[in-house]
DNA sequence: TTTAGTACTTGACATTGCAAGGTACTAAAT
DNA sequence: ATTTAGTACCTTGCAATGTCAAGTACTAAA
């Protein structure tokens, strides 16, 4: 999939399944991934930035498989953000397929 | 509007409209702004990056109103590329709207 | 002759995805 | 006991690309 795509609905996704359930990044980007291609590289730098901007809390829980996991779990102002960027994608859709028509596509 | 999202879509927007005609970059700028707010300083460049890769070809008309215009128009392979951004646009919407729908987002 | 609109170009900067490498913990295999 | 593999996190350096700002130059109207 062309890289600029994806750019613009990973923060995105990203909010809305930690807005389902608090995760940790290892499972993030394997529940990302089912969507857009990405890799640890990409979902850590973008948690720790979401993190800053007080989008998310975090915390950490032992695990019995490996090192222990920080949980993101989503603040009022990440819901908000969240709600927000879900609204500018559907106008972003709806700008953008109205152009494709009328432009006459095939 | 999301930065993010307007980059994904901004080559797609071009190949689309220069498909449909020829146009010069002044012109575009103003038509391509109709669906994501862009400037000069982005359309430009991306008009000679996408020149560069063989995608658009060139030419010059003079003007009453300005300086010559310089013209853009789709090769073959332009619109070959033009067609798997559709596509890649139209599994994007799919793959996103899936998930969210999924998460159960209001 | 100055101003405004048209038209193109470019340099410096900021953002951000990714590859690659590093650390460290647990459990299973050798 | 040691190695390997899976889990889990983090960071550095690089590349791509959108934006701001400034510059050049042409035409036409004030």
């Amino acid at each position: 999939m062309n890289v600029q795509f994806k750019k613009g609905v990973l923060e995105l996704i990203v909010l809305v399944a930690v807005n389902k359930k608090d995760m940790y990044g290892y499972e993030l980007v394997a529940e990302v991934s089912r969507v857009v291609d990405v890799n640890e590289g990409t979902i850590y730098p973008l948690l720790k930035r979401l993190t800053n901007e007080h989008y998310f809390e975090t915390y950490l829980r032992e695990s019995t498989e490996g090192p222990p996991r920080k949980y993101y779990h989503l603040t009022a102002a990440g819901k908000l953000y969240m709600i927000q960027l879900e609204e500018e994608w559907n106008n972003l859709q709806i700008g953008v397929n109205s152009f494709l028509k009328e432009q006459g596509y095939e």
